[in-house]
RNA sequence: GCCGAGGUGGCGAAAUUGGUAUACGCACUAGUCUUAGGAACUAGCGUCGAAAGACAUACGAGUUCGACUCUCGUCCUCGGCACCA
């Protein structure tokens, strides 16, 4: 999917998943001196050694660090922290209980928690050198990744580092940078100022000694495996989706808990389970559904005895991740969805969201498919295969956070002051009360919404929907602001008034029986014939008309209006279908807006036959080009312009096609710059040849000045485009 | 802190992917028409300058005939992640 979805999404769902790879390392532990120390086994935390001594695994992804090892590190959630809570000293367990509390907060994003931690007292043993190490707790390991313990190596990580620092833990080196290996060699523990966490080549690490951290990565995990004590080993951030919600609405989960079966799934034939018309909504966290006996009471399955149904329901996004599927079949009754169809018309080409949903919600969906395709649902890999991201329209949102907690205030009720860039510089709420003020994503409790059927009533939904489309890139986040959004409005109205000005001389009438007959055009642009102008029905019915220079195709040998307008037109067609197809919608709304100001310049009194050809042509491409952004405005005036009310789709109308030939210029400027500069311009045909370009820049008055006297070095023609002389 | 995106007029933004910087729109200024205008139309609108011209795409270097675009460095803004071993 690399191809049509954003790098930097796919990024984001692959740092979410945080893939790491390492090795688990056993470390044997045991209490110092004549303390008590027992050891819990827990699968994939603790086990057993040979010597019947309890050890503990760590995960690390540079085993090739570990004879720089002053610590183990456990979390203070760690079973075997836990399970000798009572054998530590009184100041070691009160620690401990800190840690666990502050662990157990909500955590502030903004502070950085200072390391924290405390030597328990019992040691481990490195299986590499065999050294004896303390066991420490640190409020830095937590119990949810890896195995809640690592092994500190300070020397060459940030965080081991800055705690061996804060609590005077020794700071070996044992790796070198590949250039300083041979400084190295000799050098006793050196002094770090800062840990060294690139790769490099091992030093003071006995037998490994100059081998290369990527080798002896590789070789020592082997070695590990090979004594017993570790294997290399890949882990993820992944976190458990937990799909069960206590809500009322939501999909149920039909699951069946009976006395003498125990969990036991619905019967096929029996789903949909049903929610309830009425749940009682308590407020108390408890399902509604755990309160309607009639939704729970049931049978069970297996052995008909009673039981009671699962009142939790699922989450939306378990929804949210498939329903593109059942929406290819959703009256099927007996299959989520025909696995034919959805082989037909899936994967999704082309998907679009709000930039928040990159993760949760984007690798929910491509996992849910994943396990469709396991099943056999759906033959393919990807539920999408294209996705736009689209930027959210987000508001200014004024507040006052005095007591911790932000109270909004709606922008209505807030007056505000700026400076001349329009930056803020001044809210107050209706008591005089300064309040500060953001850009946040709109919501009700934050006052900053905008409601579309206010817009819709004051500027019209056409013209709320130009607007947003035309003020900004399309995956930029637009901070809404209703000044511009008259512009819109103007133009509608300007291309309404033209529309109307033209119309009596556009003959739209005449059109009519044309227009009426059956066109059979199936879809597919391949129906139209090629060379053929469907910009407007006007090249088709004008045919037999006597003037043979208003077939389609043929150019007016004349630079007139007419023909320069007809140039635009095309050249817009162009510009708006290549702008569609890349998924560009500000630009094409300014390609409009010109060719609007083209026809808008073209005189109407005395307009001849050629000119009113033109302009209709164009008029009708506009109209037609305008659908995505105005319908109902376009409807309209496609009626006007084609001399029916039947509409756009009945009459078979389709998106104007570009005609190359008519969107060439007759002349074109060529910018002519001397030693990099633009000094002047000249006119000449797009064809016109290298050659003849240089003699026409050269032939310039403009230029002559710059070059005269002058010693020419250089002529750079670029075809089309420009004439560069360089001079000394 | 790490990762990512970005920085162009008063504002939203264009720039054919290295070839006329600021298209289109908003705001603003002047004028025309009008009983009126918050309508419409005309003209102007990067900075300095009377003009010629000079200088301008965050800042500083570099590559090039030519750089908003490519390279290196600095500063700033926004977004994501947050002690991930």
């Amino acid at each position: 999917i690399e191809a049509g979805w954003p790098a930097s999404v796919l990024k984001r769902q692959s740092d979410w998943m945080g893939r790491s790879e390492g090795a688990f390392v056993e470390f044997e532990v045991m209490a110092h001196g004549d303390s008590l120390f027992s050891c819990p086994i827990v699968d994939g935390l603790t086990s057993l050694s040979g010597h019947g001594k309890g050890r503990v695994r760590v995960f690390t992804t540079r085993i090739d660090t570990i004879y720089g090892a002053n610590a183990i590190v456990l979390a203070a959630e760690h079973p075997v922290i836990q399970a000798n809570i009572d054998n530590f000293s009184e100041e070691v367990a009160t620690k401990i209980a800190f840690i666990r509390a502050e662990n157990a907060k909500p955590t502030d994003h903004e502070a950085e928690i200072e390391k924290d931690g405390i030597d328990t007292g019992l040691r481990a043993v490195n299986p590499f050198s065999h050294e004896e190490i303390p066991v420490w707790v640190g409020n830095y390991v937590m119990m949810e990744y890896g195995t809640g313990a690592v092994m500190s190596v300070p020397a060459h990580d940030e965080r081991d580092f800055e705690f061996a620092k804060k609590f005077g833990l020794p700071i070996r080196q044992v790796i070198s940078e590949p250039h300083m290996e041979h400084a190295h060699h000799t050098m006793q523990a050196m002094a770090l100022e800062v840990p060294l966490t690139v790769y490099g080549v091992l030093v003071h690490s006995d037998y490994w000694n100059g081998k290369k951290s990527e080798d002896a990565k590789k070789e020592m995990a082997e070695y590990a495996v090979k004594h017993g004590f570790g294997e290399a080993a890949t882990t993820y951030r992944l976190r458990d989706w937990g799909i069960s919600r206590q809500r009322f609405w939501g999909s149920p989960i039909p699951i069946i808990y009976c006395d003498t079966c125990g969990v036991v799934p619905e019967k096929f034939e029996n789903l949909p389970v049903r929610l309830p018309e009425n749940a009682p909504i308590t407020g108390t966290g408890e399902s509604p559904l755990a309160k309607v006996p009639e939704f729970y009471e049931t049978t069970c399955p297996k052995c008909d005895g009673p039981a009671h149904r699962e009142t939790d329901t699922m989450d939306t996004f378990v929804d949210s991740s498939w329903y593109f599927f059942r929406y290819l079949d959703p009256t099927n009754e007996d299959m989520p969805f025909d696995i034919e169809k959805a082989a037909y018309w899936a994967p999704v080409d082309q998907y679009i969201g709000g930039d928040d949903h990159a993760v949760m919600h984007l690798i929910y969906a491509r996992f849910w498919s994943k396990v469709m395709r396991d099943m056999g649902l759906v033959t393919f890999n990807e539920p999408v295969k294209r996705l736009l991201t689209q930027g959210m329209v987000v508001g200014e949102t004024f507040f006052d956070d005095e007591t911790g907690k932000r109270v909004y205030y709606p922008a209505a009720d807030v007056t505000v002051e700026r400076d001349a860039k329009g930056r803020l510089t001044s809210a107050v709420n209706a008591e005089s009360r300064q309040l500060k003020h953001a850009i946040e994503r709109m919501s009700k409790s934050k006052g900053n919404g905008v409601d579309p059927d206010e817009m819709v009533e004051i500027y019209g939904a056409d013209a709320a929907r130009l607007f947003v489309m035309f003020a900004a890139p399309i995956e930029n986040e637009l901070v809404w602001h209703e000044a511009g959004i008259e512009g819109a409005v103007r133009f509608l109205q300007r291309v309404w008034r033209l529309v109307y000005k033209w119309e009596s001389v556009l003959n739209c009438h005449a059109l009519q029986s044309v227009e009426k007959e059956p066109q059979n055009v199936p879809e597919g642009r391949e129906a139209t014939e090629a060379g053929s102008s469907p910009a407007d029905a006007g090249s088709r019915d004008m045919k037999g008309d006597a003037n043979p220079a208003l077939k389609s195709g043929a150019i007016h040998p004349s630079g007139g209006i007419d023909r320069r307008l007809r140039q635009k037109t095309h050249q817009t067609i162009k510009r708006v279908s290549d702008s569609f197809e890349s998924l560009q919608f500000n630009t094409p709304v300014a390609a409009l807006m010109e060719l609007s100001n083209a026809i808008g310049d073209v005189e109407f009194d005395g307009a001849d036959e050629e000119t009113v050809f033109a302009v209709r042509e164009a008029l009708m491409s506009l109209v037609l080009m305008l659908t995505p952004f105005s319908p109902h405005t376009s409807e309209e005036l496609y009626s006007i312009l084609v001399g029916n009310e039947d509409g756009i789709l009945a009459n078979s109308a389709r998106f104007p096609e570009f005609i190359e030939e008519m969107a060439k210029a007759d002349e074109i400027e060529i910018p002519v710059q001397i030693n990099g500069k633009l000094r002047s311009r000249v006119m000449a045909a797009p064809e016109t040849s290298n050659e003849e370009l240089e003699k026409l820049a050269f032939a310039d008055e403009k230029v002559r000045e710059f070059t005269d006297g002058k010693e020419v070095v250089k002529v750079i023609v670029v075809p089309k485009r420009l004439v560069n002389i360089v001079v000394k």
